[in-house]
DNA sequence: GTAGGGTTAG
């Protein structure tokens, strides 16, 4: 039986006492396939009688006994054994040889293998690397297991003295050790020495180079990864199904100097040329680069292409139609899985991705139905899961529910409490998201990046300039997060709103690093607010550089143009927006009525049902300009235009036709909610205070930024957004 | 021997 070959004994020297004793038992190790196994203490003292008698057959019978018989052996965890004596030997009564932990090393010749491997078990990892410095020829099982276990560890320092003495050996020149060293040292969180362990290593496999392009990818060195596949193609090596995922991957963690979507589709076509269009781990990464560049339809022909689609593949397309701002698209995606791909049952990650389709939709009944069915997967334990819900309530309007989850919650990471905060953030509750902000640390959660991006924008939706330098002050020198360009492009916000702009602009002057077209962005949308031609200019020469295809900026400068009556300025620009081929980005409104999406666009339409609600918000703003004085803010039109005509556009922009749309297929009492994928208009602001008194009903609409409560005339926001 | 999709912001 091979289980004799594998007899452990203790040494003639060796006495019980030294055995350490747990209640009855003793605790040994015997290497049987890596299996531990527990001696009761009598068997044990039974083992060593009929030893030190010398009776060789019992002591075989005994053995053959206790690794037949599961009521004495049985396996214990592995963390839980106390690592003892070990040895193997098929001549057994010649070769009952002691290692104790307190041995000595024999030099030379492979002998201390075993003694290495036990100590590293036994936990006592630093000893285990100095027999090993003892040890000329240690197996690269002995090695490997090291390594594994520096890492385990987590001792960087450990690793670096394992590495040292492979060195010494010449070991590290083994391409399997090689491998396993780059991989210990991604996992210990230097990439710098798994780097200088492969410019050192001369044989290079496949193995070896995956291994360290994975380390590059997971840290995003995107470039580096790139510039060493081509040095791959050409020693000719040949790529593998890992290569093409982690230079796949690497596209998208890149800031190359060369269009990393080309080089994306240049990785596309070493894979069909080498035949990998079947493999269901290289296509799904392929069709997330598409994802995460944007480029919807090249991603929905590769999933469409792929032979094989598993519950990961529906799961990245649907989170690039989620992420890609067609979420309409990515529930219909998620239907036809639950229809069509029957043996691909959605996970946590599918459904954090259709939650946040609902969210975006401000689908509140659809976001509901497919709670429920997370709730009855078991799915809502998990805090992507949970903190998804949270937005997803909040995007729609309800903060309450958002927080009954967040209540609901046993543990909760930084990101649930992020998500809470954000939802109170975008409904203007600066003080509140300010609160929650400091429970959070109170509760000994440190904030992270985002934290502070999600706190600082709440103050700037509540205008809470004061509290959010504070805060801004405070990130770095309290919480020891360093500032990026986002929490620059908040406090740019934050002031800019507040009509502070020369202190917005010192901001972005005081600026470690290049201020980046969210910087900028932020200054121009502020200079709209208060008509600020001179800065805007500023702003806008910026943007028009970093990011010269962004339709939004060229719009935005034209609208500033138009309200300082600057015509001739605002025709250059939109000149300017059609020499480079680009469009306006139509403003859109929806409004969702018993599960159905109806949306309105402002263009100028006559469909019946357009007049219609034309005509009730005729009436509407006829009794408003009665009682209130109300005069159409025409000059927001920058159309040269006569005023009948300027006003009639005003009349059509979407938001005002959602609401009509909602005033009539909504009962008394209902709230209307609507969601709108650019800024709310001033005058279609002033005109849905009207319309909450005149029509007394309560009107919520989420614009790109916030949300707006209208109630009896008045806005949540403060008429300040 | 290594692998694919994810939560939070503006």
């Amino acid at each position: 039986m091979e289980c004799l070959y594998l007899l452990i004994i203790v040494g003639p020297d060796s006495r019980p006492g030294s055995l350490r004793l747990s209640g009855s038992s003793i605790v040994m190790e015997v290497s049987v396939s890596h299996k531990l196994l527990l001696f009761n203490l009598e068997f044990f003292l039974l083992l060593l009688l009929y030893h030190s008698f010398g009776y060789i057959c019992a002591l075989r019978y005994c053995v053959m006994w206790v690794l037949q018989s599961p009521q004495i052996v049985r396996q214990v965890p592995l963390q839980s054994h106390l690592c003892y004596t070990c040895h193997a030997s098929s001549r057994l009564p010649a070769s009952f040889v002691s290692l104790n932990p307190s041995a000595k090393p024999v030099k030379g010749d492979g002998a201390n293998n075993q003694l290495i491997q036990s100590l590293c078990r036994g936990g006592d990892l630093k000893q285990a690397i100095q027999v090993l410095g003892n040890e000329p020829n240690p197996s690269q099982q002995t090695c490997e297991l090291l390594i594994y276990y520096c890492a385990q560890k987590n001792s960087l320092s450990d690793g670096i003295d394992v590495h040292r003495q492979l060195v010494d050996g010449g070991l590290d020149q083994d391409p399997f050790l090689a491998t396993k060293l780059i991989n210990m040292y991604y996992e210990l969180g230097s990439v710098d020495h798994a780097c200088k362990v492969f410019d050192e290593t001369r044989e290079r496999t496949v193995y070896v180079w995956n291994a360290l392009f994975r380390a590059l990818a997971m840290v995003g060195r995107g470039k580096e990864l790139l510039d060493l596949y081509g040095q791959m193609n050409s020693t000719g090596v040949s790529s593998d199904r890992f290569t093409y995922t982690y230079a796949l991957k690497a596209c998208v963690v890149s800031e190359l100097s060369v269009c990393p979507l080309r080089k994306g589709m240049e990785i596309h076509a070493h894979i069909l040329r080498h035949g990998y269009e079947a493999n269901i781990h290289v296509m799904t990464t392929l069709l997330d680069v598409y994802a995460k560049f944007g480029r919807v339809s090249y991603a929905n022909s590769v999933f469409s292409g792929m032979p094989v689609k598993n519950f990961v593949s529906w799961s990245a397309m649907i989170a690039c139609y989620a992420k890609n701002e067609m979420p309409m698209k990515a529930l219909e995606l998620f239907w036809q899985m639950m229809l069509e791909a029957r043996e691909s049952v959605p996970n946590s990650v599918t459904m954090v991705n259709v939650v946040q389709a609902c969210g975006a939709l401000a689908a509140l009944e659809l976001g509901k139905l497919i709670h429920a069915y997370i709730l009855r997967r078991g799915l809502d334990s998990i805090l992507p899961v949970r903190s998804a819900l949270i937005t997803m309530y909040g995007r729609c309007g309800e903060i309450e529910l958002g927080q009954r989850v967040f209540d609901n919650m046993n543990n909760r990471d930084v990101v649930s409490w992020n998500s809470l905060i954000s939802i109170y953030g975008m409904h203007g509750f600066g003080k509140k998201a300010i609160q929650i902000f400091e429970n959070m640390i109170h509760q000994g959660i440190s904030p992270s990046y985002i934290s502070f991006i999600t706190v600082l924008g709440a103050c700037s939706h509540a205008g809470l300039v004061e509290e959010g330098k504070f805060l801004f002050k405070s990130m770095h020198s309290r919480y020891r997060v360093h500032p990026g360009m986002e929490h620059y492009a908040c406090m740019v916000d934050l002031l800019g709103r507040a009509n502070r702009l020369d202190e917005a602009m010192k901001v972005i002057q005081d600026m470690r690093s290049e201020p980046g077209p969210t910087v900028w962005g932020s200054l121009l949308g502020s200079c709209r607010i208060h008509c600020n031609v001179e800065l805007a200019e500023t702003a806008s020469t910026m943007l028009f550089e970093l990011e010269p295809n962004n339709a939004g900026n060229y719009v935005l400068l034209a609208d500033i143009y138009a309200e300082a009556k600057m015509w001739s300025h605002v025709k250059s620009v939109k000149k300017l927006l059609e020499s480079r081929d680009l469009q306006k980005i139509p403003g859109c409104s929806w409004i969702v009525i018993k599960r159905k999406i109806y949306s309105f666009v402002s263009v100028d339409e006559n469909s019946i049902e357009i007049e219609a609600l034309r005509a009730l918000l005729i009436k509407l703003l006829t009794e408003m300009k009665e009682q209130q004085g109300y005069v159409p803010l025409t000059n927001i039109v920058h159309y040269d235009l006569g005023e009948e005509e300027k006003e009639r556009i005003l009349l059509g922009h979407s938001e005002k036709l959602a609401v009509a749309f909602g005033l009539i297929n909504t009962e008394k009492g209902e709230i209307i909610r609507i969601t709108k994928n650019l800024r709310l208009c001033e005058d279609c602001h002033t005109v849905t205070k009207f319309i909450s008194k005149f029509a007394n009903r309560e009107i919520l609409v989420r614009d790109v930024n916030r949300f707006h409560r209208f109630r009896d005339g008045v806005c949540s926001c403060g008429d300040y957004w």
